[in-house]
DNA sequence: CAAATTTTTGACCGATTGGACAAACGTTAG
DNA sequence: CTAACGTTTGTCCAATCGGTCAAAAATTTG
C-alpha cells in the first residue's frame, strides 16, 4: 500500500478534495492565470473555506505546479502515439485529429498552457528544454524518414509540429475570437468539424509527394 | 490646433510622458497581463513614480484601454491590405510573409493581444463582434471570389484566416515553446527565415488549385 | 462509549495592491 | 519679481492578497 513515488498517502477524503480543488483551480487558473487568479475565488468554485483549501495544498503554487504536471503527460500524449509504422499520411492525420478534440474537449487545459507559455514558462521551462525537446526531436527524426522514403513531401518537420499545434491549439485558446468572428450560427457546435475538414485538407494537400 | 476627435489637448511633455508610459506598460502588460501586472511596475519601467504615472493615466485600466485601441488597428492592417487587385496566391503569400514579419518585429503586441482574447477577451468583446468580424467576412468574400474563379482551391475562408493567425503568432505568442525545443542552433535569428519557408510551402501547396 | 485523529472554520496578520491628495517643485508669461 | 500653471513627489488609505493559527467540529479508531 506504499506508494512507489515520494506521494505520501492520503486518506479518500484527502484524495476527494484534493481532486475537487484541482478542477476548481483549472477553472480559474486558465481563465485568469496564475498571478491574475485568488486563492479564495478557487476555494469558492470548490466549495469550502479558504483555510479550508490551505489545508490540503500549503500553498498557490502548489495546486499549479501539481496541475501543470498533471497537464503535460496528457497534452504531450497524442504526440508520443505519433508512430513509424503505419502510413505516414494516416498518421499525420490522426495525430491532428486528436489534437483537435483535445482543444475541443479540454479547452482549459489548453489555455492553461497557454497562459504558463505566454508568461515566458517561468514554471516549467526545465521541461520545455528537457523532456518536450526530447520528445519532439525523436518524432522529427520519424517525420524526416518518411521524407526520405518519399512518403511526404520534404519540409521542416519541427515548424510542422508547430504549425499542428498551433492551428489545433487556436481553437481552444482563441475560442471567444472564433466564435465571435465565425457569429451564432456557423460558430455554433459545428465549428469543429468545419475545422477538422479545413486542417485536413490544408496539411494533407500540402504534405502530398509531388508524385 | 483643436482635436477633431474627443481627445483632450495636451502639452508636449504630456505627449512624451504619456509614450513613455505605453511602451513601459506594453512591456509588462505583455508579460504579465493585465492583472498580473502592477502600476509600481510600469512606472518604474517609465522611470517615474507611481503618483507621477497616475498624474498622466487616471486609472490602470486607462493604460490597458488605450494600449489595447492602438494595437488593434496596427495590428489589422495587414488584413485590410490583402486586396481582390493582383494574383490571388501573390496575396495570400504576402499576406503570411507580413503577419509572420509582425510576429517578429512586434511580439509584444502579439501576446498583449493573446493575453485578452485568452482571459476572455472582457474588455474588447465589441470589437471582436463588431469591427474584426465585419473584416473578415469582407475578405472571406475576397477570398471565395478567388476560389470561384477557380484561382485557388476551394476550402473554408473563415478557418483558412484562423490557420494563417495561428500559425504566424505562433513565433511570438509560444516563442520561448519555440526556441525551447528548436535549441541554441536552429533557435537563434534564423528560425523565422525556416518558419516562413514552412509555411510559404504548407499553404501555398495545399491550396494550389488542382489543374 | 471515549480517545485519537482528521477536517473545518473564524479571526487574524503582514505585505501588496490601486488610487487619492495636498504640498512641493519647476516653468513660463506678464 | 510674481502670479499662474503644469509637473512631481511623499504620505496616506481602504481593499485585497497569500498565508497562519488556535480552536471547534466531524470523523475514525479502540
Amino acid at each position: 500500500m506504499t506508494d512507489s513515488t515520494e506521494a505520501p498517502r492520503r486518506t479518500r477524503i484527502q484524495q476527494e478534495k484534493r481532486e475537487l480543488i484541482l478542477e476548481a483551480a483549472l477553472e480559474v487558473f486558465s481563465t485568469n492565470g496564475f498571478r491574475g487568479s485568488t486563492i479564495d475565488q478557487i476555494a469558492e468554485a470548490a466549495g469550502m473555506s479558504k483555510p479550508n483549501l490551505l489545508y490540503y495544498f500549503r500553498r498557490k503554487e502548489d495546486i499549479h505546479e501539481t496541475l501543470m504536471e498533471r497537464l503535460l503527460e496528457t497534452w504531450l500524449a497524442p504526440l508520443r502515439e505519433l508512430d513509424d509504422i503505419g502510413d505516414p499520411m494516416t498518421e499525420l492525420r490522426s495525430y491532428i485529429r486528436r489534437k483537435l478534440e483535445m482543444a475541443r474537449d479540454f479547452p482549459r487545459e489548453s489555455r492553461l498552457f497557454a497562459n504558463e507559455i505566454l508568461q515566458g514558462a517561468p514554471r516549467i521551462m526545465p521541461l520545455l528544454t528537457g523532456e518536450l525537446k526530447t520528445l519532439v526531436d525523436e518524432k522529427a527524426a520519424v517525420i524526416k524518414g518518411w521524407m526520405r522514403a518519399g512518403k511526404i513531401a520534404r519540409t521542416d518537420p519541427w515548424h510542422l509540429i508547430f504549425a499542428i499545434w498551433a492551428t489545433t491549439q487556436h481553437y481552444a485558446d482563441f475560442d471567444v475570437q472564433v466564435r465571435a468572428v465565425l457569429g451564432p450560427n456557423r460558430g455554433g457546435e459545428g465549428r469543429f468539424e468545419d475545422a477538422a475538414r479545413f486542417l485536413e485538407q490544408l496539411f494533407l494537400d500540402g504534405l502530398k509527394p509531388k508524385g
